[in-house]
This record gives C-alpha cells, sequence and structure tokens, in this order.
DNA sequence: GCCAAATCGTCAAGGCCTTAACGATCTCGG
DNA sequence: CCGAGATCGTTAAGGCCTTGACGATTTGGC
C-alpha cells in the first residue's frame, strides 16, 4: 500500500461507513488502469499514429473482420456517437473502409484496409511485448488467478 | 471467458508469437475498468453534476486537504495541462479555491470550498455503496489477492 | 397499403486528455 | 547582482467521450 492510499484509507475512516476492501479494490484498479493506459498510449499507440480509442476501434474490427458500428460501441464499452467520430478519423487515414448495407440501408459495414491490417497488427505485437514484460514479475498461478477475477467481475457488470 | 475474448484469442493464435497471459490479463483489465468507470459516471457522478475527472480531482484534494496542481496531477496520473483545465470547471462551480503561495508565487495551493467537502463526501458515499455491491460476489479472501495484485502491477509501472 | 413506432448512425454541446509552446517566477553560478 | 536555466501553471490544437436530438430507414398493426 503506497502512501497515497493509506493517506485516503486514514482519511475515509474518519468519514466512517465505508467498506475498505471495496474501496482499496476499485481505487487501486482504476489507478492501475489509467496509468497503464497512458503507458501504452505514449509507447506504443501514438507512436503508430493512433489514439488508444481509436487502437482499439481498429483491434475489435480486426478480431471480427466485419462489424457494424454499434456491435463495435457495445464490444468496445462506449456509445456508438463516439464510435461514429473515431471511425471518421479512422477512415480519413484510410485505415477503414465503411459501406452501407444494400438489404438494410440503415446500416453500414465496417472493415479494415490493408493499410488498417498492417497497422493494427504492428501496433498489438508491440503492446503485447509491453504487456509481456509488465506482467512478468507475477506467477503464472497469480497472473490467472487475477485474469479470472477480471472475467467475474466482468460478467457480474453485463 | 466470454464471446469476445474467444474470438480474439483465435485471431491472435492465427498471427502468432503472442503471450496469451498476458494478453488474457491486459485485455480485461482494460474492459472491466472501462466498463465500471462508466457505470459509475453514470450513476453517482453526472447525478452529482460532476465529471469522473472533476470527482477524481475533488477526491484527491479531499483526501490531503491541500495540495498543488503538479501533486494532484501526480497522484491521479493526468497530465498538468488537464488538471489545470478540470480545476477551471471545479472553481466556476464554487468547488474549489485556488490561491497563489507568497512566497513562491509559481505554486497554487488548491483546497476545498465547504460546498466541494459536501459533495464529494456525498458522491463517494454513494461510490463505495456501489463498490460494495458489486464486489459482493468476491471471497474476502479472492477480492484480498486481487487487490494485492493490482498493488504489485501499479508499483512496477512506477 | 400506410402511418406510427422502433432502430441505426450522425451531429451538437459541454467537458476532458494528450503534447508542445509559452509567460511568469525562482535559483544559482560567475 | 544578474543573466542562463529550471520549474510551475496555463493555453493551443487535435482528438475522444458523454447525453440528447435528429434525419433516414425499416417494421408492424390496422
Amino acid at each position: 500500500m503506497d502512501r497515497f492510499e493509506e493517506t485516503a484509507t486514514a482519511r475515509l475512516e474518519e468519514l466512517g461507513g465505508i467498506d475498505r476492501p471495496a474501496f482499496a479494490a476499485s481505487f487501486n484498479l482504476f489507478r492501475l488502469a489509467t496509468q497503464y493506459l497512458g503507458h501504452l498510449e505514449a509507447v506504443v499507440h501514438r507512436p503508430h499514429g493512433l489514439s488508444t480509442a481509436g487502437f482499439r476501434v481498429l483491434f475489435t474490427v480486426w478480431v471480427y473482420d466485419e462489424l457494424e458500428p454499434r456491435q463495435i460501441a457495445r464490444l468496445s464499452g462506449v456509445s456508438t456517437a463516439a464510435v461514429s467520430g473515431v471511425l471518421g478519423t479512422l477512415e480519413a487515414k484510410d485505415l477503414v473502409d465503411k459501406r452501407r448495407d444494400p438489404a438494410d440501408r440503415r446500416l453500414v459495414q465496417v472493415r479494415l484496409t490493408s493499410a488498417g491490417e498492417e497497422l493494427v497488427t504492428s501496433a498489438y505485437r508491440m503492446q503485447n511485448a509491453d504487456e509481456q514484460h509488465v506482467f512478468a514479475d507475477l506467477e503464472p498461478d497469480e497472473l490467472a488467478a487475477f485474469t479470472d477475477t477480471l472475467r467475474t467481475m466482468l460478467e457480474r457488470l453485463s
């Protein structure tokens, strides 16, 4: 426990009526995610000319080959409006193609261009090398348990 | 493991050369953080008239009673420029006071107003109730191990 | 058939994040 | 004692996120 968490815990103790284990888990979850996301953005995504959001959308489409904006939004956990904006940026860089579904003209189908596919695989290889390095301190059992808890929580939220 | 993770894992297997445990941990960490942060913003922060960023800054200052922008930025894991903007918004709502340090006029000292203090404690009580509910499925041992792993990773990153 | 309701994607307004450049202020070596 | 360099906070430009409103399109009950 670092000094920030210690100080916050003491302050919450004065406040009273707080569930400490739940605070500790949530507090550190958000700190870790913020820190690590910032790190990846600086060392992986921006050097590839992408934002974190752009990378996530690109990666999601790459996994499924073809997706509609609504599905990208659901899988990425953001609003469809946000996806619409990010797709505009990615399309301007010729990393994705959008086309209207002829059968239902409300729908849009998104695919990667070959440039988009090359970029996302290159970026993800670099990200995974970083992930490998960052998680290297943990025992395999501890890492597996950590991932299982994350999955449990995700299921609980959805 | 849900369908998205399964599909992504299969796609990465085709790609080759990927550390699967590191992918699984990182992938689910970011998904959980994004989902839960969005949930808290919708049910706790916005109803209190705050953004997530505004709440985090307010909470950080509340823990320490008084802080300088640079320290808020380091503790929150964002840039000083971002903190400057958020403080402007919070000050416009009369939730924080800023004053120049007379001894070193480059420095700014930030404190909560009484309205800011009431708002942040009310918002955090509601957030903690939600955290308690969301983590209630986990055994105390599993939750403690999860939090410990988060702390280990945070230390590794800083 | 046809109009009301549902659905999809986009736009608008307000706020936040990044890096880079900048003015103001302080420190310290010559 | 004074100018070069360091440090602090702010601003600028570009991008992303939210909710809410909107036009286009499709569906379903009558």
